[in-house]
Parts: structure tokens; C-alpha cells; sequence
DNA sequence: TAGGATAGCTACCCATCAGTATGGTCGAGG
DNA sequence: CCTCGACCATACTGATGGGTAGCTATCCTA
């Protein structure tokens, strides 16, 4: 993503961006908090790729070209390192909640707003941090803090959710099992996308907000025609394909 | 830890259900089956609790009351654990499908039924093992084991979803991007459920259903009268309460 | 009542990994 | 040139936890 000072290539394995800031080894810049920042997000990839359990410091620091030690020289612990991760998925959606704030629109058009924005931070790299952050493999007072942060989050949607069913444009509903739902469909994203990343962010988070938008069942004056019976029952296929 | 033998009380903390099987020390049923399963149904609430790789074996044998070796008399390995309480869930839903497939309704219909089977697989004591079963945490055997059976759903959704469209039941739609909505709002009820339930898994179930068939856009004939404005900027609250 | 199978326990091994003690290197300022 | 401090490596510790070896107790069968 970025290669930093003029050192040419040097690493020509990893087919993943993002050249550590310490390959430049001769004019290496002594920013402590961009040196930082890169063992955040080199923390956030690795967790993305093999699950927070299943990384050891040690695969981060080598990530990174260096040691662990050097790893520890910028962050205090493994959990502190999770929780930053954390922190900076759930910073873009914060975001989004203060860009939609004083837009002059129905509430329906700022949920949806904000729901592109939720996907987009899902689908970005500290999504999979975000989403899968557990209280249980954090100490208690960090645990405390992921879950107010989240609940804030939950709020938000519930509340916009709220307000617009009070100014008519989104349908009555229970606020908060349709924001769960929202949610929770968003969320899921950081589960497939890694495997399947044949869409963008973007692009994912429009296409949910269709479908929440409009639902399943058809609407008067849209494209399908009639309540047309008939194929119900298909030929009975033999054996299920299981396959992938 | 254990006072194991015939010993009537002496466990009088967890209020849990399910009494070990090893407790009625004499006329104990030697099936093993039974045995087994009470060891799957241990492991699953453990790892509901304290996520699979928070949970020791040893703590999943003290939970009934017996060591780690008496575990492994019945498993080979803690993956495999895992795994069979992910094809727990997995069977429920699969047994959902079977059920749907000689209805002769709608397609939208049958994909309701499916889906309320979905929710409540989901929020039962295998729905966190079945979600959160990570193919990063098991052998690739058993990884392309839970993919292809992971697969095998999804597509079912997606096919139901076509057939709705097909039959006019269901407004036409992208079928692998509302299949990946609809599934992950039911999967993320794993997430929440065990600290709310508030509600059963068949009442989330339906009330998501609810939100899928109608969606956000209020319906003409609906409740909501009119797109009547106004409320679209509250009161501006002095500091965000991020409580919970 | 011997003998095998079943079922469970005690005690142990060992790989992994978070975290640390310690010492070396390099640039900057004197 | 010398020293200080920022930065990073080598090499270690300590604990956890998956998995096993081998003994024991009970029951069923003959």
C-alpha cells in the first residue's frame, strides 16, 4: 500500500502490499506512531488471515521483517493489539454517524448511508478485527470498552431506525430486531469477503441495502408480474450436489 | 475439583440443566452413544461460554465432572469436538430443508420456513459452534468438511430464492447477495443471543422474517400514513451516551 | 471365579507462545 | 571521541494446554 522511502523492492516474496517501514533500512524515519500504526495493521491482516488464536506475535513481527521484541516496543500486549484493531474499524463507522448528522434527509436515507459506510468498514482490513473482537479474549475493562462501543453503534441504527418510522420513511417495525438484523447482516460480511472479494466493500453494502429497502415480497407495480403459481415443485434433483 | 462417585449434592453451583450422566454412579447406563453426546453437549456449552479456543479440555471434563482422559475416551481430538458440534447445528438446518421440500406453497414461503429453522438452529446450544466454527482452527480435511456443508446451505437459500422469483412469490433479486443477507443476519444472532435472551429463537426468527418479506420502504396500504417530514432533526442531545 | 472388555483416573510429556532480561548498534549532541 | 538514548536482536522464562502412558476398578460372561 505504501512503500515508503526510495529502497527498491528488496522484498520480493509477499505478494501483499504494504512494505514495512523498517526495510528502509538506512534512512528509516524515527516516527514512532507510523511504525506503530504499521503493527496495527499488520496485526489486523494476520488476524484476518489465520484468527486472532491462531497468530502468534512472533508471525507478526516476521510479517513486519523484525523480532518480537520490536513488536512489544510499540504496543504493550497481544490483547492491546487486538483492541486497537478494534478501535480503528469501529472509528469509520463512528463516522459515518457524524457525516450523516446534519444531512437534511428522511431518516431512511441516513440509515442507508450509514449502512454503506458499515460495509465498507466491515470489507475494509480491520473489519474482521471489529466484528470478531470477543469480550472473552479480552480483560475485562477493554471487554467493557469494545461493548460500549459497540452498543453505541447499535444504538445509532436503532435510533435512526426510530426516527424514521416517526417521519414516515421506513416502515413500522421493532427497532431493535430490525437493526439486529441490519447488523448482523452487515457484520457477517467480514466472514465471506476474504474468501470472496469479487465485490467491493461498496458495492456489497448497496446491494444489502436493496435488499433491506425493499424486501422479499414483491411490491405493487414492480417488475414481477402476478402471483403466478407452477414451479413449486422442481424435477427432484437425484443427489444433491454438495460441492463449492 | 471433582467429588466424582456417589455423592448425592456436592455439585450445588451451576444452575445448568442436563445433569451429567456419571452422576446416577450406579444404575449407569453403559451406552455410549449417550455418553458421547453428553460430551459434544458440554463442549458446546463451553465453547458458547468462553469461545473454543478459551475453553480447555479439562475444563469441558470438569463441567461433567470427570478428567480429561474420560474425554478423550469419547473424542479423538478437541478439533473433532468442535466439529461435531458444528454438524449438530448444521443437521438442524439441513432437516429444515428436508421439510420445506414437499410443501406446495410458494417458494417465499418455503424459504420463511427455512429460515425460522435457520434462526432457531442458530440460537440453540450448537448455533455458536456452528457459526463460529473457523476453518482456520481445524485440519484442511475437516475445513473443506464444513465449507462444502456450509456451501451446501447457501445454496439452498440461493435456489429457494430463485424459485421465488421464478414464481412470482419473491421480488426479483440478485439470489447470491440476499442469500448472503439473509444468512448472516440469522448467523449473528450466535453473537448477541447468549447475553439477550429476551426473546426464544423462534420469536427472533420471525420477527427477522418479518423485517426480509416487508423491508424498510413502508408499502403503499401500509400503516405509516403519509411521508409526512418534520422529525428529521432531533433535538440535538448534549453528550452521546455510549452506556449501555 | 477367572478373564476380558469397558471405563475412568493419576501423572506425565512436550510444543507453543506471551512476555522479558540483557546486551548490541547507530545516530545525535557535546 | 565519547556518551546517551532510541531502537532492535538474541536468547531466555514460565505457564498453559493438547494429548498420552499406564494403572485401576467395575461389570459381563463363561
Amino acid at each position: 500500500m505504501n512503500s515508503r522511502r526510495a529502497s527498491p523492492p528488496a522484498a520480493g516474496k509477499q505478494p501483499e502490499t504494504a512494505a514495512s517501514p523498517w526495510r528502509a533500512s538506512r534512512e528509516r524515519l524515527r516516527d514512532r506512531a507510523l511504525k506503530r500504526e504499521a503493527v496495527i495493521r499488520a496485526a489486523a491482516r494476520e488476524f484476518n488471515r489465520k484468527g486472532y488464536h491462531n497468530t502468534s506475535l512472533d508471525d507478526i513481527a516476521a510479517r513486519l521483517e523484525v523480532t518480537k521484541p520490536t513488536v512489544y516496543y510499540y504496543v504493550t500486549s497481544k490483547e492491546q493489539l487486538l483492541f486497537q484493531c478494534f478501535v480503528a474499524g469501529v472509528e469509520q463507522i463512528r463516522a459515518a454517524f457524524r457525516d450523516v448528522r446534519h444531512l437534511e434527509v428522511p431518516a431512511r436515507e441516513r440509515l442507508n448511508a450509514v449502512l454503506r459506510h458499515y460495509g465498507e468498514a466491515v470489507a475494509s482490513e480491520f473489519g474482521w478485527c471489529m466484528v470478531r473482537a470477543e469480550d472473552q479474549d479480552l480483560s475485562p475493562a477493554m471487554s467493557r470498552h469494545i461493548k460500549a462501543l459497540k452498543s453505541e453503534i447499535d444504538h445509532g441504527i436503532r435510533r435512526l431506525i426510530r426516527e424514521g418510522v416517526q417521519d414516515g420513511s421506513i416502515q413500522p417495525c421493532d427497532p431493535k430486531m430490525t437493526a439486529f438484523a441490519l447488523a448482523g447482516a452487515l457484520n457477517w460480511i467480514a466472514h465471506w469477503y476474504r474468501e470472496d472479494q469479487s465485490l467491493t466493500g461498496a458495492q456489497i453494502a448497496a446491494a444489502f441495502v436493496a435488499v433491506f429497502e425493499g424486501g422479499l415480497r414483491p411490491r405493487a407495480g414492480s417488475a414481477a408480474p402476478a402471483v403466478r403459481r407452477g414451479t413449486r415443485r422442481r424435477p427432484r434433483r437425484p443427489a444433491q450436489a454438495v460441492a463449492r
